[in-house]
DNA sequence: CACACAACCTGTCAGC
DNA sequence: TGCTGACAGGTTGTGT
């Protein structure tokens, strides 16, 4: 489900239900999810405290006592839920679950198993290799319009699949992607080097959407008690994803659906030029 | 290096 | 109700 907003949701709610907490227990109901659970995973949770709940891309970083971190990536279909009760038992598709020793536990359930999890030590995360090669963060400072303008001058295909590179800004996804062309105006198919000069424009679209999504999920995770984004993503809004055929939002035509690099691109062709 | 495409795995939904 | 095929929010590896 998780795109950085998603994400930020997903930690958020996270930091609420589980800092502070110590682990007493970690049980895999599996060897694996995309890759295999590091050997000490289990061992290494067991014990530690929640320092925090940060978040790196979509990557959710959970940093334990002992200078571990505990790197967690929801894939397509993960999601993490609190438990109350003692002897739960394990749900469909739960892969861990953690008892904390002042009662109650968290579990991680992910029917597609593309999601990941490991145990990396906290001064090894720059040059991991999952984070070593990652762009700047859409909302933070790096995310400047001269690097922007740099990494679309230098590519000669389609501008949306250069958004979702995550070498170029992490975090934007298939959803986002489409929703910020959107925003500025843009035809997702024009080549990257022909919108150079639109970067400062398209920066300020990626914040927009994202920043409104972020508080869309916010807001609803105010009455949940569970740790789960899938209520303010389903609540949010969208300008053109998913809305193949119906009228654009702002002009009235029809939205149109295409593929690019494998996947589905939501635009307006009146309103994206 | 830039780019397209397949692969990973399961669930859901539209159409018949 | 059941079957089939298309499609799903991410990332990585391969081949050109």
């Amino acid at each position: 489900m998780p795109e950085l907003p998603e994400v930020e949701t997903v930690r958020r709610g996270l930091e609420t239900a589980i800092k502070g907490r110590t682990i007493a227990r970690v049980t895999l109901a599996r060897g694996d999810l995309r890759v295999p659970f590091p050997p000490d995973f289990a061992a290494g949770l067991e014990g530690r405290h929640i320092l925090a709940v940060e978040r790196r891309a979509k990557y959710l970083l959970i940093r334990l006592t002992g200078g571990k971190l505990w790197v967690a990536h929801l894939g397509m279909s993960g999601r993490f839920s609190t438990f109350a009760e003692e002897g739960r038992k394990p749900g469909k598709h739960d892969h861990l679950s953690l008892q904390f020793k002042e009662g109650g536990g968290l579990v991680y359930n992910d029917a597609r198993r593309f999601g990941l999890m490991t145990l990396i030590e906290e001064e090894e995360l720059a040059e991991h290799p999952l984070f070593a090669k990652l762009g700047p963060e859409p909302l933070g400072k790096a995310f400047t319009t001269a690097w922007l303008e740099g990494q679309l001058a230098r590519r000669k295909g389609p501008v949306k699949p250069v958004l979702m590179d995550a070498s170029v800004v992490v975090g934007v996804g298939n959803i986002y992607a489409s929703e910020a062309l959107f925003a500025a105006g843009i035809d997702p198919r024009v080549r990257a080097d022909s919108v150079t000069g639109k970067a400062k424009a398209l920066i300020a679209s990626i914040r927009k959407v994202l920043n409104g999504a972020i508080a869309s999920g916010g807001s609803s995770l105010k009455d949940f008690v569970q740790v789960d984004g899938e209520a303010g993503y389903f609540q949010h809004h969208f300008n053109v994803y998913g809305r193949e055929g119906k009228a654009c939002v702002r002009c009235g035509s029809p939205v149109r659906r295409i593929t690019q690099a494998g996947r589905s691109t939501f635009f307006c062709p009146e309103c994206q030029r």
